[in-house]
Order: structure tokens, then sequence, then C-alpha cells
DNA sequence: GTCTATATACCGATAGAC
DNA sequence: GTCTATCGGTATATAGAC
């Protein structure tokens, strides 16, 4: 179960970094997506970014358009690397609950390409008036389709009697309740996580 | 149990009306909330306040010496509303599991002010590194507050056996996630809203 | 009390040097 | 391939009019 997720997270990794035309390009990306997400959209300077990336602030042009264009491309790797883990998960041979408490894993482990793709949700949400017309797109289905494929390994379950016979939407939406509100407490106290095992977690979903 | 969550809710909004030295600053701050949580903090303009508020730009400076300081008060309000939500359901005459009950149904209560607290405290954690260093110290304190009032009621509960025996301080953070989480998901998708009941929310802490 | 007009500073984006 | 210098636009904060 361990080496298994752990798979998972290695997979979309190299996702996100195979594809890319040249180093500076991956550089530039990686270190923008830190720095995003700890000062927001508006609040990082293209600056912020170069000296993040080890560049000087001009260089950055050399690569991309505008700061708009960056912070879209890092929202389109991170949403697809996002929707991998849940296809790659759907595709376990395994009982549907197992299949979600490894989705569990994987999507709550720390500093992975998913807690981006979440950290991006977030910032989202919570500044959605100021976001590129094109990530409001990307996010939006995103969403519906992680809802969709949690569903139906949701579904599965209620026939085989392994999950709790409610609307399989509420649950899918209770499940990324918790995920996300996972991935804000674990960013407000990075050091010390007290959280309850997965399998107390999941205790609304499973019958 | 219906009635009983609408007069918290209630007690709350006055909380945050009263005490303000005048209608214009009421106006300012109450819009100002809406504001920065639709843009976040640094892409939100001074502008964009007067404008919600329906003032000039520069009448906000009479009343306010700059950005920070608006969205410092703001802090200020939501965090001691949301805790004195707590104490109030604390205070309660109904066992532990009751308390958590109605605690749950104000805090996912929509369009409340504990509902911008929570959002508030999204941006904090999105954007940390823009923050005034004020608000960073209100949210930290009150968030350790916060943690401190739930673990008293869920030991409680412990005790009585209505709790599920695991660590009260992890029990407390799962909470804290969870109701976190249904803020995002809510922000999200403002319309429909489709969630588990809160029974079934509360699974993991019920024994 | 409230608005309009402005200075001052900062940042995104470009152009040109090495 | 990478940096420095600079232009232009935009937002904060102020000052002064009604």
């Amino acid at each position: 179960m361990e080496r298994e997720s752990k798979q998972i997270v290695d997979k979309m990794e190299k996702g996100f970094l195979k594809d890319m035309p040249n180093e500076s390009v991956r550089r530039i990306l990686e270190n923008a997506m830190k720095v995003f997400v700890r000062r927001g959209l508006a609040g990082t300077r293209i600056s912020d970014i170069a000296k993040e990336a080890g560049f000087s602030q001009g260089f950055v042009y050399n690569h991309f358009a505008s700061k708009d264009e960056i912070f879209t491309e890092i929202s389109r790797l991170a949403a697809e690397g996002s929707l991998r883990v849940i296809e790659e998960v759907s595709g376990f041979d395994s009982t549907p609950y197992e299949k979600i408490y490894w989705l569990t894993e994987v999507l709550t482990a720390p500093d992975t390409l998913v807690q981006h793709h979440f950290k991006l949700v977030l910032l989202q949400t919570i500044s959605y008036e100021t976001m590129p017309d094109e990530t409001k797109k990307i996010f939006k289905e995103s969403a519906i389709k992680q809802i969709a494929d949690i569903c139906k390994i949701l579904e599965e379950g209620q026939r085989i009697g392994e999950i709790k016979q409610e609307d399989p939407v509420k649950l899918a939406f209770g499940y990324f309740a918790m995920v996300q509100g996972i991935a804000v407490i674990r960013m407000q106290s990075s050091k010390q996580m007290f959280l309850p095992d997965i399998e107390n977690l999941l205790g609304f979903i499973k019958k």
C-alpha cells in the first residue's frame, strides 16, 4: 500500500517535468509555482519569480509573454497531473474502497504536485475575480472531471456494498471538501501535523 | 435545533455591527470584506472597496490610513466573531456531541460572518507572505484558541463515551479541515451545493 | 462630509548591451 | 543566453475644492 502510493506520486512528478522545451522554462515554472502559492497572483512580482529561479527579471520575458501566461501554464500542468492521479487509481486492480483509500493517501501526501494543484485551486477560489479567464476554464473543467471520476468509483463501491448508500455526488463533494481542507490545514501548520488516520477520515463514506 | 443555530448566527452579526464609530466606517468594512475575498489582498484596489461601498476613492482615507489597516480591522472582527460562536456553543446546556453538531451547523451556514472568517483564513493561508504582520498574529492566536476550545468539548465527549477514543487534538484538526473544506467547496459552487448531512460528516468523530 | 485632482512610487513589459 | 536600463501605465496616498 505504502509503495503503491509512492509510485503514483512519482509518475505524476515525471509528467510535470517531461515535455518541457528547456531547462530555463522548467526552472521558471517550478519556482513560480512556489511563489504564487506564497504571495497570490496579484501579490507576485515577476522579479519575485525571477529571484526564486535565480534569473534576472528581464530574462523571464524571453520565455513567457506575461505573468498571466506563466500562471496559466502552471495551472494547466497542475490540473493535468491531478487528473492523471485519479485515473491511475481508478485503473487499480482492487476494491473501490481500497482505491479511495489509496487516492486519499496520495492526495494528502505533502510536497507533491497534487498538493500544488490544491493550493492553486484555493488561490483561484479566494481571488476569483483576478484570475485569467483561461485558468477559470481549466479549473472548472478539471473539477467536473474529478467529481465524475470519484463518483464512478463510489457507485461501484455502493453496488458491492462497500460504500454508504447515499447520493454519490454528495459523497464526492464531501470527499473533496475533506481533502481540500487537509491541504489547508497542512499549509497552516507546516511542521506539526495532527490528523486522524485516513481510515478514520473516510468514516463518512464507508458503509 | 434549527432555531438555536439561527440565534447564534444572529448574535454574531450583531457583534460585528456594534462598536462601529460611525456608518461610513461600517459600510467600508462590510464591503471591503466582500471585495478582499473576491480579489485577494494585493489584487484589491482601494478604488474597488470605495466603489463597492458607494464612496469615492479618496474618501476611504478619511477613515483609514491604508489598505492594510482596513484588512487588519476586518480580520480582527472576523476572528473575534468566530471565537464568540464557539464560546457560545460551549456554554450550551446539551451533550458534547450535540454541541459539535450545532457548531457544525453554524460554521457551515452560508453568508455569515463565520464564513467570512474562514475565507479570510484561506486568504491568509494562500498568500501568507503578503499579509500584514498584525493579521498573521490575529489568525494564529485565533486558531490556537479555536482548537483548544474544540478539544475541551471533544474530551468531555470522550469521557461520557459519545466521541471516538482518539487523540482529541487530531480529531479537532480533522474537524477544522472538514469545516474549512466545506467553506471552500461552498465558494466554488455557490449555487448548487451537494454535501452529505452533518450527521454523516461527523462520522469520523462519533463513537 | 464627500469629491476631484495630483505626486509619488512601483511594477509589468520592452529594448538594447554584452 | 542572460543581464541592465528604461518606458509607460497603474495604484496608493495626499491635498485641496465644494
